[in-house]
DNA sequence: ATGCTCATAGTGGTCGGACCACCGTATCAA
DNA sequence: TTGATACGGTGGTCCGACCACTATGAGCAT
């Protein structure tokens, strides 16, 4: 059974229109095209480009869908200023500004993490419900050092259900879809692994007996020490 | 001048893909749809609405930017369990589930406000330029009881670029998109108009004089008070 | 039986070309 | 000057066709 095969990634098959919102969403993040400016009519943009209307539609739809572009109806299609109307989605564009992760914005994703994630635990530590600690209890007793990354995802992603704010479930799969390609790396290092299993194992007893600080603190101290090791193995 | 026409909203020319979007988007947050279920065939979706396959594709395609659907090449179209996926731009349909409030998720929203804004507005004492400081001043300084809604989304708007972290910036960016109509509706009483001035003379000086414990402090008393006093509003 | 190849049907993606709906502006009339 | 109208440009919708991908199953080879 050799595990390479499980770390090929899955080829990308950019559909068409797909890559006219790479090249757009690029040019505008990088502010090559001033916000306010007005876009190509879809028409000409399809003939610069050589594709059909439709294709040109449903990459300036996404765009749109992104807040990178209005569309006026009868006007034109007009570059917005991401940071006046940018949304959270837009976070992994600015990680990547030119296919180079940006260290800046790394950092602080990690910051806000570490504001956001201890209070989640609060919370789930305060409102749990059995259902909730049953869940929790399923990952942390099958505890190995196998799928760490799963594992930790799920945990997290149980205690935000187990806030009683949706907000912070939505939230919290904002921040996994973006560190997805991390926490392979985070994980690699045996050291990693285990103090994982130890942390898992804590903030399960902590949201257990309902110590909401107990949790908060438990949170943030192993965000702390895994924020500074990923930026460590980055730099 | 009649003020009355400013109150006007603008009614929305409802293009024909938003519709279906629409109505989509409820059923499947209602999960009459339910998750992991398969759509019907594009053409068969525009025989069954009546409209053509394009109108049916654009509609999927928005879906499918807000992680409600997913759309898989020679499969077909499949509804996504939006707790393990949605992204933070299904607030909106959250709060709105049957076009009614949800109450128990606007408090949700102003809890999320108010673990981070003022930790936003700690960054911002701590790393606001010169600069920054400038531009908060042009609105404290030209207080008066008019536009306080406008001057006050300015004022966060401010507060979070001088964070020094851009996710504070789209994050907020989200919260205001939330948010708008209840400005309007928050500011309508004199009481909350003095008191937003207050807030933002203070908040501007713990900012100028680089206090961030302190503008931390004062950004959620005013987050606090204005959390129950919409909430009181509304019920 | 088992596993492989290949044809096929169903689905989303792209094409092109037409017409509709909306907006700004130039034009003309009062 | 003012208001109505016509026009050109733009996004929105429609139609019908073909391309690209996926699953399935029939038939063949092992």
């Amino acid at each position: 059974m050799g595990e390479t095969v499980a770390l090929l990634k899955p080829l990308n098959k950019t559909k068409l229109y797909e890559e006219i919102v790479d090249q757009l969403k690029n040019r505008i993040i990088n502010k090559d095209i001033a916000p306010g400016e007005k876009l190509p009519a879809e028409r000409t943009l399809a003939k610069m480009l050589n594709v059909n209307r439709s294709t040109v539609r449903a990459a300036l739809g996404k765009l749109e869908s992104m807040d990178l572009v209005e569309i006026r109806h009868g006007e034109g299609v007009y570059v917005k200023d991401y940071l006046e109307s940018g949304s959270l989605e837009l976070v992994k564009e600015l990680l990547f500004k030119n296919n180079v992760l940006d260290m800046d914005v790394f950092k602080n994703l990690m910051d806000l993490r570490e504001v956001l994630v201890p209070e989640m635990a609060y919370c789930a530590a305060k409102n749990r419900s059995a259902e909730d600690l049953k869940n929790l209890e399923n990952i942390v007793s099958t505890a190995n050092g196998k799928n760490m990354d799963d594992r930790d995802i799920r945990l997290h992603h149980i205690i935000a259900r187990a806030s009683g704010n949706v907000l912070y479930v939505v939230l919290l799969n904002s921040f996994t879809r973006q560190m997805n390609d991390y926490y392979e790396l985070y994980f690699s290092d045996p050291e990693n692994r285990a103090k994982t299993i130890t942390f898992h194992k804590e903030i399960y007893q902590a949201i257990k007996t309902r110590e909401p600080e107990k949790a908060k603190q438990i949170m943030k101290n192993i965000l702390r020490s895994a924020g500074e090791k990923a930026v460590d193995m980055l730099t």
